[in-house]
DNA sequence: TGACTGGTTTTTGTATACATATAAGGTTCA
DNA sequence: TGAACCTTATATGTATACAAAAACCAGTCA
């Protein structure tokens, strides 16, 4: 039923509905009950990358996939396209499909994007949204908060997918579907990290009132207020994830100005 | 020789190339010199949105193409999937592919979307730009100048070519190839309007003279001035298309702080 | 009249087969 | 020995053929 593929604002929509490592993905090999052999073929190989099957820069062969996958080369032929659209692979003509490799250096700017495009959906957000968008994003951010202060046991599963749905009401609430569909390119891409996976009690605990943060500003409608609670979010999570050895955001570097 | 498709991060670079309907696209019929039978469905079909021959809303049957652009579905069907990637399509899953629709509000969202992107580009540019590729954007600005300031006969194709080179070229110094392979989708769909046949010489030289800016502030590594200029020619380049009928940028409206 | 059902046509989805380009490896000749 | 060339193998690019789903249309029955 549901169709990663083919419906592209929509497909913006659905594919950040798994931000992260932990969404119950099966084994490569298994026979996943997708809509098409394409969808099939796609998250073959997104595994495959995400596992650490394909590397960065390893070559992939198509007819490797269609074993993998049990699909024609015709429909493996379609998701590398795709996946090469997504900033998964680079496809050379008459040469194959390479892995892009991604450095923490491209990882870094993939976060830098991400924070000026949430950021902008949460303005739009906070501009846009219905009441009733409000008080659905209130209810995920509560979710997410009591999810992230569950001492003991923290679901990261639930919270992973707490945190998409937050994310994906945000930008919907937007109503700007390109910025959906951009979005889909950056957000994609970090999985081959790991990130919730890295996330501290603690800086989950600060996550979920960053959450809080960013739906209060839209909720009062304060556009540069949301923005700048989003940007801060998303900044705080790839400091999260890369550590202490993360630089400031390139662009927000030194200046000119006194 | 030139590959508009499957080298990603490359294609990114080579679409920007062509960012106006003024190049010399030849008409959909014409054996296209493509470098692959999908480069040519994709180019058909293209230019078949951009001249109306599709509006936004009709769909597009699959051997149609094949049968304008002299290629099978298989190549026409990899189009297609490459183009709802780009946004120019939306396919539906066992319904095929319908244009979609490039209402008013759509476009001006994705001209903000493009002073964003640009924007960040700029500000990149700014702070990783050689000196090599600072002469170059100075060099062709200059062109750019010459170019608008030819009383009586402007050449509007060679304008759009600077145009599209400058661009460019403040993108690749900024050295984030994710952010060009984005700008695609942003820079590639306001084509379905005619953009530069609507500039006036006023605003072709004063769009020159912003040019002169973007680049002095780059020059002087200033990223913060670079982004605003950036921001500044590409909302008034907005302006330009869509006349007095343009509202401020939505997320720039109002905001609650004082 | 109007809605439903049946088959027919059209269109999309997938697989296979063929054509062509690149890579690999061995042979020949300087 | 080594470099150029030819041969062969492998992989990609493209076209066609078949399968399945959706749209269409006529005919039937309430």
């Amino acid at each position: 039923m549901a169709n990663e593929r083919n419906v592209l604002p929509t497909q913006a929509i659905q594919a950040l509905g798994r931000d992260d490592g932990t969404a119950g993905t099966p084994g490569a090999g298994a026979p996943v009950p997708a809509s098409s052999t394409v969808d099939t073929a796609c998250e073959v190989i997104r595994e495959a990358i995400r596992s650490g099957r394909f590397a960065g820069g390893d070559r992939i062969r198509e007819v490797e996939i269609c074993e993998l996958a049990r699909v024609s080369r015709t429909s493996v032929r379609q998701a590398l396209t795709l996946l090469a659209a997504e900033g998964f692979v680079e496809l050379r003509p008459n040469r194959g499909a390479v892995v892009i490799d991604w450095t923490d250096g491209n990882l870094l700017e993939v976060f830098d994007l991400r924070a000026m495009l949430e950021g902008y959906g949460a303005s739009l957000a906070a501009l846009h949204a219905s009441q009733q968008e409000v008080v659905q994003m209130r209810r995920e951010a509560d979710l997410f908060h009591e999810l992230a202060h569950q001492r003991g046991r923290l679901d990261l599963r639930r919270i992973a997918e707490s945190n998409n749905r937050l994310h994906r009401s945000i930008l919907d609430a937007g109503k700007n579907s390109r910025l959906a569909s951009m979005l889909v390119v950056v957000v994609h891409v970090p999985l081959v990290k790991q990130t919730f996976a890295k996330y501290t009690a603690e800086s989950l605990e600060r996550s979920a009132s960053q959450h809080q943060d960013v739906v209060s500003a839209i909720e009062s409608g304060d556009a540069v207020w949301a923005e700048s609670a989003m940007r801060a979010h998303i900044h705080a999570a790839k400091k999260v994830i890369f550590g202490s050895s993360v630089a400031p955001p390139s662009h927000a570097g030194r200046s000119t100005n006194p």
